[in-house]
DNA sequence: TCTAAGCTCTGTAGTGGATACAGACTCAAG
DNA sequence: CTTGAGTCTGTATCCACTACAGAGCTTAGA
């Protein structure tokens, strides 16, 4: 009843069930964020479920801006299930602290850009307010 | 009276002048962002109060977070200056559209954090809810 | 005049995080 | 048996720099 041996997944198969792409699997693979995964007799990658939750965790770290190597580190975390909460939390913290260091930056950047954008005229005019931001001490 | 020749500038007095990286320099030349300098006999870099303000208006530029190549697009406009407001106000709103767009994600991504790092018990243990949110569907 | 420090030259390699492509191979359906 | 889909590897590309090696040059001070 219970499948003791799940059809294995080929490339393809591990892309459709993750959105990911090919390619960027791979690299995955020679960065080892991903494991090497079993190969069949002709040299085929053989992936399965614990492959698909792996990338998964792996996908949703990176759209919470987390780098390859943060996420090498929650990774470790993960496996090795002990005294795993705190470590999380201050990987996680360090994190938010970049996250939000960077909004602050940006949310400066808009306002220079939007004060100055206001300041143009719009005109058919070589004089531009944007320029002489720009060119100013 | 006036300093028909001015002691031109090597590359160390342009990176004094400006903050730049040296190498950086380099590479705006490499890239077309800043012009090929004249050269002395001996082929050393030669540069002037011209390459100081383009450098500078680099600078600004590239810590208002445009591109190389936005840069070039604005360096473009300056240089040739007819009909430059319009055009000018076009490239800068462009790019304040991206860099909401780029806050308004850190923005989620830092709300995302939060929350999840606010229900962590902070425990020597292995549940956690960072990893709890990572490795949900 | 000699020397040492400081400056410059070029080419090349590495960073992060992918993405793209070439050329060869294999597998499965009809 | 053919055709199309999938796979394999290695390598190149992108952005915006940064770093380094190994050579040559310049300049101030002893």
């Amino acid at each position: 009843m219970h499948n003791r041996s799940v059809k294995p997944l080929r490339r393809v198969d591990l892309v459709r069930a993750t959105g990911c792409n090919l390619e960027t699997i791979r690299y995955y693979e020679t960065v080892g964020i991903m494991p090497d995964p079993p190969r069949t007799a002709k040299g085929y990658r053989s992936y399965d479920d614990a492959h698909v939750r792996r990338l998964k965790f792996v996908m949703r770290s990176r759209d919470l801006g987390f780098s390859l190597d943060e996420i090498r580190g929650l990774l470790g975390l993960v496996d090795d299930r002990s005294q795993t909460c705190a470590q999380v939390q201050t990987v996680a913290e360090a994190h938010l602290e970049d996250v939000q260091a960077k909004i602050a930056d940006l949310t400066r950047i808009a306002q220079v850009l939007s004060e100055t954008i206001a300041r143009c005229t719009g005109d058919a005019a070589p004089e531009c307010a944007v320029i002489d931001t720009l060119l100013e001490a």
